[in-house]
Formats: C-alpha cells, structure tokens, sequence
DNA sequence: CGAGATATGTTAATTTATTAACACTATGCC
DNA sequence: GGCATAGTGTTAATAAATTAACATATCTCG
C-alpha cells in the first residue's frame, strides 16, 4: 500500500494543489479547492498532512508556506504508473498514444519533432543497455 | 467538480480494480484489494458505488458482475489530464517525456518505432487540419 | 430431501474525515 | 496605545466512510 493511497478524498485535492502550485500557502490552498470549506478547516487538514509526513512547511514572513516531501519527480512517476496498471494493461506505449490523441491540436509540429528526435536518442541507449547486458553474461554474472 | 473527484478512499480503490480487470465480482474486488476488509464490507461499498451511479452490475449465474459506467477511455483521458494539469504545467509532451523515461527498457526498439510512425501521422494530420482551419477563416468564420 | 457453500439484502456500530468555533499572537497603521 | 487584519493552535461537533453482523435465497450434490 503506497502512501499516497491511503489519503482521503479532501486531503488528495490538496496535495494535487500542492504539487501543481509547487508550494502554496493556507491561502493558495484555500482558494484552489473546489466548493472550499472555511478556512479554518483548511488549515487542519494542512496540519494532519503534515503529520501524516506528506508535506512540511516553512515560515515565509507571518505565515506557513506548504510544501510536497516526496519530490514532485517520484509523486508523477508513482501516479502515471498507477494509471498505465490501471487503464493500459501495464503498457507504457498505449498511455503514451492515447495522450497523444488526446492533445492532438494542442501540440505543434515542431514539438513533435522534437519527441521523434527523443525517441530516437532512446532508441541508442537501448542498444547500448542491450551490449553492456550481453558483456556483462559473457563475465559470468 | 468531477464525478471521479468525489470518491472516498476505498471507493476510488474499487473503482480502479474494476477498471483494470474490466468487470469484477464482489469476489474478484475483495481479492485485488489492498487490506481487504469482510466480504460484507466490500459489497456494502460496492452497492454504494451503484447507487451513485459509477458502476452498475448484471447477473452472471449466481452472482452480480459489476463494471463501470463511464467507459474506459473516457476515464483514463480524465485521469491523465488531472496528471498532466498536476504535474505537467498542462504539458502532454512532458508527460509522454516522462513516461518515455520511466519504462525506459519495457519498451523495445520495435514499439520505439511504431510510436515513431505513429508521430508521423500526427503530423500529417495537424497539417491537414491547418489548411482545414485557414480555409474556414477565408469563408469567413 | 437437506446440509453446505455461495450468493445477496438490510441494518447498525464504529471509526475516520470534515468542518468550524474559539482562543491566541504578531503586524501595520491611525 | 489600540484596533483592524492576517495569521496560527487547540478542541469539539457533525457528517461521512468503513466495517461487519445477521437474515435470507439459490445452487449443488450425496
């Protein structure tokens, strides 16, 4: 069970916010949720997030600015993965395409370009990883 | 406010069991979950999630077989524009970036290639659409 | 037939999440 | 100084989620 799943319905939206916003005070929160609660339930649920590890806060003048503790990077990573288990039979590639689809006025000729180049620079490095394993048998490990 | 939004923990954690395995019995949920709680539980919660309207079931012998009612690819395209909005800046590319990254070796030369074709349509098809598009403006509209 | 296994339906207790009230502190400024 | 403003800390009431107990129905097979 990964952390993230334990978390409850509100406390979910504000970690989306917190990672989206990058940091964000009581405030920011506030004023991003959706049919927002008083302020001061706001801030208990900051509070109980911080307890429960999911984020820290620093002091930035009079008040808290809130912050992820698992880095932005990881917290991606563990939610594409779960979408890619969940809704792409475990296949990187469809999730790829269907985001490709979705978007597809969105992203310019010149973007895709720039993907295809990607994509070729991965293709040179699986070869690569590809040698280096079959060195690493011909060692005898 | 998305209906998806709205779930509780261990709703949200049934829902994407049902949507990995396409369509589960009371049974099959109860398996996949992660600290199963009693049978009982699971189709208390189950009956719930009818009842707001997120699945529906049918009789398959004895048994109910639930399966959802917002199809499959309507809710991954939700699913992966809440992860692009969250931590993407609202960039497809960066996500299919990082996704690319992640799965580094699952994906092999083969499919590398198939995605670069893909890409080539794409581009193929925003042109058209382009000269679509300024051919509509020259109509006036 | 009748007992065991496998389902579902109903209801209620308990725990957790959610909300907000109230008390307090520091800052800015008239 | 004193008051309005913008914060925080603590605590408690309420609502919702979570769990499970108990009752009932159907199939299976000796």
């Amino acid at each position: 069970m990964t952390k993230a799943s334990k978390l409850s319905r509100r406390e979910r939206q504000m970690m989306d916010i917190i990672y989206r916003l990058e940091e964000a005070s009581a405030k920011d929160v506030m004023e991003n949720l959706e049919d927002p609660p008083s302020y001061s339930s706001v801030r208990t649920l900051l509070r109980k997030l911080v307890e429960k590890g999911h984020i820290s806060h620093r002091e930035s003048g009079l008040k808290y600015v809130y912050f992820p503790l698992v880095e932005r990077k990881a917290a991606s990573n563990t939610a594409l993965s779960n979408i890619v288990k969940t809704f792409f039979s475990g296949s990187p590639l469809q999730a790829v395409n269907s985001l490709l689809d979705m978007s597809n006025n969105e992203i310019s000729d010149e973007e895709l370009e720039q993907l295809q180049n990607l994509i070729q620079e991965k293709k040179k490095a699986n070869k690569k990883q590809k040698s280096a394993a079959t060195a690493k048998k011909k060692r005898g490990k």
